[in-house]
DNA sequence: CTACGAGTTGAAGTGCGCTTTAAGTCAAGG
DNA sequence: CCTTGACTTAAAGCGCACTTCAACTCGTAG
């Protein structure tokens, strides 16, 4: 079998068929081939799937992961756009990632002091060195 | 002057009143001390406040920080309850950090080869490696 | 005394990412 | 035929993190 139905793509994916339909309503998935109405998927389906869930896992909203996977076909220039995007997106990434590490600290940090409150913890110098506004 | 008004501690820590107010009601912060019905805070707030955006920054969700700033007061053992909290969140920041970082070398793999879509990319090596389930 | 600005409350509204529901279609099997 | 099971649609619902709204109360300044 070459084309899978939208029951057995959620299944190999993880997913719930409604999240798939839900997905190609939005735009995030293209419009799916019917037979006799019915969705039907070649295999590629599930790489898009993964790498969309990549990309939620690291904070993207669907609609940016929209933009990345499907925003840039002949739009205008077609490598150009995507360096662009997904250069930009490097850099939240970068920053996301910078912030998480912080975070990291903070809680080690609150382990190795037996600090009880997270507020002692910041009155150790944890707080207003990132940055509040 | 010691206690700030709610519209001054949302000014200084960038945030609305309301998203103040909302704290309060969930119990993320405790009940403020009223002034003629109006809340009044101490500076202080400014570092919890630092501190909740930087863990919701990280991902966490307000029931989770709820958890981590203000459910292990008098409960039980003090210190215990807390390391295991933070030590759990620990785990889960580390994990984050990793899928974000793959993130980041999916996003810079597609930056070096010009790959123009994602799949490409994702065929070339970057999916189901990273668990699809 | 009145008007103003900043605060108060409870309740409803918003956007995201789906899920659930209701009502219907379709192909295959008994 | 008729049922079964998986699918279809549009529309409503849900949890989170707030925001907005309506109706109200304060303290202060003119």
């Amino acid at each position: 079998m070459q084309q899978l139905t939208i029951g057995e793509v959620a299944q190999r994916a993880g997913l719930n068929p409604s999240a798939l339909r839900y997905y190609e309503r939005v735009g995030l998935l293209p419009r799916a081939q019917r037979v006799s109405g019915q969705r039907r998927y070649s295999p590629d389906i599930l790489n898009q799937l993964a790498l969309v869930r990549m990309a939620q896992e690291a904070g993207f909203t669907l609609e940016e992961i929209r933009i990345l996977v499907s925003e840039f076909p002949e739009d205008t220039p077609p490598a150009e756009r995507w360096q662009e995007l997904a250069s930009r997106k490097l850099e939240e990434v970068d920053a996301l990632i910078q912030r998480m590490q912080a975070v990291r600290q903070v809680l080690q940090e609150s382990l190795r002091c037996d600090c009880l409150t997270l507020d002692a913890c910041v009155e150790r110098g944890w707080s207003l060195k990132q940055k509040v506004g």
